[in-house]
DNA sequence: GCGACAG
DNA sequence: ATCTTGTCGC
């Protein structure tokens, strides 16, 4: 992986431009190994925002126990803009993912997949780097017109853009706001919903990114009550 | 011009 | 994303 080569501080005009190109090599047919980890992906941010702090969470499957785990913090250099999540968060992920010696079979990660203006969200641009199957879940919507899927686990409807589907909106427990399921990379719409679902044991996110998600955040370090 | 807008 | 305790409901 070309790190060092690259440069992330683009401006709005080229990141787009980025998107736009690595959008079509983006694979959306199913292209997996054996899964024997997954892991999730999330980043929290200190000191006002002025550093991001990636954390990955590697998880056995079967069984989802914690198999290994990475942290960064990486000073922030690119500010939030809808439509461009990658370029702030990445530099801070792909550090994360350095300190780990082994790539996880399986990718999913906070934020939208194709579920993206240009259908490149940063699910996609982590899957893409590090060719691996990745799948984004998204606790909201940045694009794309659904009808509310029912209100038990398992219910689900299709999240549909520009007359192309996207993803799936995918309860993953009873009675709770449901999420944004789409393609990364290298994983169609269906598999990606079912490793979501799959991986949704006891909360709204399914266990790999919400033990990420607890890393990556500051409160994730309080102590237990 | 106006509203929408991942984390 | 982050600042933040208790509280209401399934």
């Amino acid at each position: 992986m070309p790190r060092a080569l690259h440069r992330w501080n683009l401006d709005i005009a080229a990141a787009r431009a980025v998107q736009s190109r690595l959008a079509d090599r983006v694979e959306t047919q199913d292209r997996l190994g054996p899964v024997h980890t997954v892991a999730g992906v999330d980043c929290g941010f200190e000191h006002n925002g002025t550093v991001t702090r990636a954390a990955i969470i590697v998880k056995s499957w079967p069984g989802l126990e914690t198999v290994g785990s990475a942290l960064a913090r990486v000073p922030t250099t690119f500010p939030y803009v809808p439509g461009y999540l990658s370029f702030r968060e990445m530099p801070a992920i792909l550090a994360a993912f350095e300190t780990l010696d082994t790539l996880p079979d399986l990718l999913l990660c906070d934020g939208q997949g194709i579920a993206h203006p240009r259908r490149l969200g940063i699910a996609c641009h982590l899957g893409l780097w590090l060719d691996r199957p990745a799948i984004g879940v998204g606790k909201s919507r940045l694009v794309g017109e659904f009808d509310e899927p029912g209100p038990a686990k398992g219910d689900r409807s299709a999240l549909r853009h520009n007359g192309a589907n996207i993803g799936t909106v995918l309860r993953t427990r009873d009675n709770v706001r449901p999420l944004f399921v789409s393609p990364g990379h290298r994983v169609s719409t269906e598999t990606a919903t079912q490793w979501v679902l799959d991986c949704a044991t006891r909360y709204r996110l399914p266990e790999p990114v919400h033990a990420a998600d607890r890393l990556a955040s500051s409160r994730g370090h309080r102590k237990p009550g």
